[in-house]
Parts: C-alpha cells; structure tokens; sequence
RNA sequence: GCGCCCUUCGUCUAUCGGUUAGGACGACAGCCUUUCACGUUGUAAAGACGGGUUCGACUCCCGUAGGGCGCGCCA
C-alpha cells in the first residue's frame, strides 16, 4: 500500500481511484500514454480503479477519430480501464448546475467584458510589462450595471489574499500566491462550461481520489483546488509528473518523429517493452531496469516519481524491445507480429503470403530471427528471404561473396548435402563442417557463400538452420541459381 | 514580464549528511563465433557555478547561470 501523507488518514482512506483524462484533439501522444501508465499502475497495485473520461468539451476541436485513435493506443498498450469511458460533454448540465450553484454561494459572479475587452487589456498589460491577468471590472458589481443585450460569462470569484497551496506527491509542497491567480471563466457566454469547473466537477462526480497528470498542469491545480474548496469537496491527493522531452532537450514534438503511440508500433515495438520503457522514465526502483508488467505493478508507488523531465532515448528502447522480443515465447512473438504487419510498409504483403502457406516456415525460422532483431521491423526485413522467389535478388555483399572462389565452394559442398539422408541442420552441419576439413576450407568460406545464395544477404540466422527451414529442394535449387 | 518547477556520466537513473558516487543504455577495446545478433570481460564517462550551515555535503539553506511549464470564452 501507500501511504497517503496528506489529507486523508490511512485508517480512513476509501479505495483507490484514478483517472486518464485526455482531450480527443489527436491521437494518444507518449507522455499522454505514461501519464496513463502511471494511473494504471497505481490504481493495480492499490487494487483500485482507473476510470477514462474524455475531455471532448473543446467542441471545435474534438474529433470521433480522436477518440477512437486514444482508445486504440490504450488497448494496445495493454492498458485497460474501469467502467465505460465518460464523455465530459455529456455532462455539460451538471456543470452549469455547479457554476450556478457558485454564482449562489457568492463564490463566482457575471462578467461582461467581451472577448475584444479582454484582449485589450491583455494587450494593454503586455505593453506596459505588467502580468496579464484579468483586471476583476465585474467582481463587484451590481447586477443592475449588466449592459442590455451582452451575454455574460460566468467567472470564478478567486481568493486576492493568501496563497493556494499543493501538497503534491511529485512535486512535494508547492505553493501559488493568490494575486496571480486571476478570476477565471467557469462557464462561457454560450452556456458551455470550461475546463478547469468541468475537470473538478468530474472528478468529485467520480469519485477521483488520485489525480497524476502532467506537470503542466501544475497551476490549474491551484486554481482548481480554490474551486473544490469553495464548493466545500475534499480535493483529491494530486501528482504532478514531469514531461517528457525530446532527445535533444526541447519539447518533444513532430521534428522527433513518433509523437503517437501507433507510431511506436508501426516501428515495431512491443507494447511491454513501451510499457517497461515509459515506466522508467521519471519513475525508479532502485537499480532494476527490466521488470515485468505484474512487477512494476507491485513496485509502482507515487513516491518514487521523480521531478525533473526526461529526455526520450531510443536507442535505450531498442535496446529493451530486443530484449523483450527475445524473451518472449515464440507464440506470443508470431502472434504480435501478425497484428504488427497490418500497420507496416509490406506487411499486408507478407501476411497475405504467410496465410497462404508460408506460415509454417516462418514458425520454424522465428527462433533464429527472432534472436537477431531488435524491432518487429527488423524481424520482418531479416525474414524476406523465406519469401523471395527464385532467382533470389542480391544485395552488393551477397555478390561479393559469390565470387569465383564463393561459387567453386558452393559446387564443392551440393554434392555433399544431396548424399543427405535427413535434411535437419545437426546433420548438415557435421557434413559441411567434415567437408571443409577435408578440403582444408575455414568453414566461413563456405557458410558465406551458402547464406549469399540462400538468403541473398550476408547476414542471417545461422546457416544450417537457414537450410533447414528452407527445405531440401528449395536450398539446393537456389544453391544452384548461384553457383554456376 | 509575472508565477511555479528543475539541474548526478552523452542519455535514463541510484544515493534519502560519512560510498573508491552504484546500475542500465550508448561509446570504445578484447573474448566467443559460419555472418549478424546474443553473450561475456574490461575501459573512458557525472554531482551546473558561487557562497554558507556542519566535524563532514551530491544530499540542507541562499544566490547566480541554464532549462522547463503555466499565464485563452483550449484542454
């Protein structure tokens, strides 16, 4: 368990509940996707919940696709959720009924500055280096000052003195004073509620009681804690995890390439390692670097979150997705690789020719490519040979090793493996290995020359597997294409 | 401009006042070897800077520099 430090007592605290809140303007960007790792984690291992509510209340900009691309990227990270998704607009009433329920208590009051007013005084406080805050014209007003015919919005009447503070898990204590906190719109002139009322609405609704976001949302959470305190609601334990940077230190943005997490597995990543990966950053136990799903759920405490941003390293990702993919059995391997090839350049091809009998040799090559690659992507590149038709195409090393010498060692060694009575790779490899011998050949002068004409490149698994997977007829036939 | 936050090897991080500052990725060198990869052995590599506090600071405090985030009728 953890133990909460602030607020509620251990002996009272009610079970976990977190939330992944993303707004449906793209699809599931990485940091969104440990943002959501992170509440996920905490919520298995408190033997909590993590619910999903979509923050689609940006009616501009919210797209169906959106929504569907973040629930995407959720499953296929593994991911799972508690309950349907909640649609924040959906709750648009319930909303209002709260910003209403403000404007009673004295706690927010109409405002009737229009959007041109507003930018003025923006403008008005930039040019004279003064913050830019909203200048609180209709804070005290009477209601009778109203101007006929403007549709007011409503704004959140902030505290002036004092300071706001977050007692933050991440973040540890972090206190915002007051004066620059502006009074911010709770509800616009259509009637619509904004952000910061939605998100406090929703989660006291839901029964949040743990919110991890990204750090940039840190000043929201003051702003939102004065509303949860002017409503009287408990505000929930919060953790503020810092973002995630591109390898050059800025912003991670398109300039880096994968920004969603689709992305990551068009490059052949799987989701556990993504998993392990993203857990790593900004989270530690100790020294360990490669833990399973179930182990990071048992590990993963909030304390352990550290502050500062973290640069995204791919290399430290292949390294781990070579890892993970040599690791795994090699059903679970065929079978993300099935459901990789579908999002790749030639996958569709490949998939068409491995349903149409191509499977069982893959099946019985997996085991020697699978241990060379360190992406699904290589593994699909290193396993083009199996389905290249004669005669096969080579690349520049391929031609170098079939050279006079290469070519006069492959005819050495055909008769040698015709004499075979059983085509399995132990059985080759003492007849290669007892030929080369006997002609007084390192045995890389003939392997060489042999994985040139059979897989048309100058790296593959290893050769006699190579040939064992390729079958008697179809080896020695292209064994033959190339050694005349 | 104002507010908040950050700063240990190139990168991710451990360290919770006393360590030869540890691990991992990457790099480099060697070994293994039919190629590639794996594996394995080893090497280089860090407390931003300046002041305090303390018997003793990477660790606590202050300042400086650099960086990040926020400041919408976006979320």
């Amino acid at each position: 368990m953890c133990s909460a430090t602030i607020g509620i007592s251990p002996v009272m605290s009610s079970p976990v509940i977190t939330r992944f809140a993303p707004s449906p303007t793209g699809f599931l960007h990485i940091g969104g996707a440990r943002t959501a790792l992170f509440n996920w984690a905490f919520a298995r291992h408190t033997g909590g919940k993590m619910l999903l509510r979509i923050e689609d209340t940006d009616r501009e900009r919210s797209t169906e696709a959106a929504i569907s691309a973040i629930l995407d990227g959720l499953k296929w990270l593994g991911l799972s959720w508690d309950g349907e998704a909640v649609s924040q607009f959906a709750r648009a009433d319930r909303h209002r009924e709260v910003a209403n329920d403000l404007l009673k208590r004295g706690r927010a009051y109409y405002c009737y500055c229009s959007p041109e007013e507003l930018e003025a005084m923006r403008a008005r406080a930039e040019a004279e280096k003064r913050p830019v805050r909203y200048d609180g014209t209709w804070r005290d007003r009477a209601a009778g000052d109203a101007p006929a015919g403007v549709k007011p919005v409503i704004r959140f009447k902030a505290p002036q003195e004092g300071e706001t503070v977050i007692n933050d898990h991440a973040q540890g204590r972090v206190v915002i004073p007051n004066k620059d906190l502006d009074d911010l719109i709770i509800l616009r002139s259509d009637g619509n509620p904004t952000y910061n009322l939605s998100v406090v609405v929703d989660d006291h609704d839901m029964g949040v009681t743990h919110i991890i976001r990204g750090v940039d949302h840190l000043t929201n959470a003051a702003r939102q804690t004065q509303i949860y305190l002017a409503m009287g609601w408990d505000v929930p334990d919060m953790t503020h995890v810092p973002l995630i940077h591109g390898p050059d230190g800025a912003k991670l943005s398109k300039r880096h390439g994968a920004l969603g997490v689709e992305a990551y597995r068009a490059m052949g990543y799987l989701p556990a390692a993504l998993r392990n990966y993203l857990a790593r950053l900004g989270w530690s136990h100790g020294d360990d670097e490669i833990f399973s799903t179930a182990q990071l759920v048992e590990w993963f405490g909030l304390e352990a979150i550290g502050k500062s941003p973290a640069r995204f390293d791919f290399a430290k990702l292949e390294n781990l997705n070579g890892h993970y993919i040599r690791a795994t059995p090699d059903e679970v391997v065929l079978k993300e690789f099935l459901a990789f090839l579908p999002h790749v350049a030639g996958g569709p091809e490949m998939l068409a020719a491995l349903e149409g009998g191509r499977m069982a040799a893959f099946t019985r090559a997996l085991p020697g490519l699978k241990e060379r690659a360190k992406t699904l992507v290589e593994l699909q590149t290193s396993a083009a040979f199996l389905f290249a038709s004669r005669p096969l195409p080579l690349d520049d090393k391929a031609k170098g090793l079939l050279n006079d010498e290469g070519r006069a060692a492959l005819r050495g060694v055909v008769p040698v493996l015709e004499g075979l009575a059983e085509w399995i790779a132990p059985a080759m490899e003492a007849a290669v290995k007892a030929h080369a011998e006997a002609a007084g050949l390192k045995l890389g002068k003939l392997a060489q020359p042999l994985r040139a004409a059979l897989t048309g490149s100058a790296t593959s698994p290893g050769i006699f597997d190579v040939l064992e997977v390729l079958g008697r007829e179809e080896a020695l036939a292209r064994i033959k294409d190339h050694s005349a």
